[in-house]
DNA sequence: GCCAACGTTGGC
DNA sequence: GCCAACGTTGGC
């Protein structure tokens, strides 16, 4: 059992947009090691901690859980959509993703007050410079997190 | 809209 | 395989 921090475009994927949903496909990932950890290492049953970027607040809103194996995203085979990979087939798909279901919505925890609990100090999220959109997240920044927003 | 940081591309 | 140029991410 693995932790993970997941970030969406709320304008693209909401958690209320999830907890409608139940379940959404993790479309769109388009780097090698957010799709490495996907592929990889995710199991069926990891927790997820739901991230809102490129918003107003951008901030964790809410827990989910992996609920697919990885399957090819169907995005890149789709012309119109933005996340068209011209290079990838369905014989030799390039990107993978996983399914995640909807557990729980939180009060929205900002980027800023994240920033303010030591316990969080070393999240890959947090770190100069990071980018990634899918990142580890260790069991005990997970329990804290569970604490905090409980 | 800015821009720091980082990933990818492609010429050599 | 190097590395400069370019593109993207994402907070602010």
């Amino acid at each position: 059992m693995r932790y993970w921090l997941m970030k969406s475009e709320p304008d693209d994927v909401s958690i209320d947009d999830l907890a409608a949903r139940h379940t959404v496909g993790w479309y769109g990932v388009r780097n090698y090691q957010a799709r490495n950890f996907m592929r990889d290492t995710q199991q069926i049953g990891d927790g997820v901690l739901f991230y809102h970027s490129s918003c107003a607040e951008p901030g964790i809103a809410g827990f989910a859980r992996v609920c697919s194996a990885p399957y090819p995203d169907p995005t890149q085979f789709d012309p119109q959509s933005k996340y068209y990979d011209p290079k990838s087939t369905p014989a030799q798909p390039r990107w993978q993703q996983v399914d995640v279901a909807f557990v729980r919505k939180t009060r929205l925890l900002p980027l800023s007050e994240m920033r303010q609990h030591p316990p969080l100090a070393e999240m890959v999220v947090l770190q100069k410079g990071s980018r990634l959109s899918i990142t580890p997240v260790t069991a005990a920044e997970w329990a804290y997190l569970q604490e905090l927003l409980a």
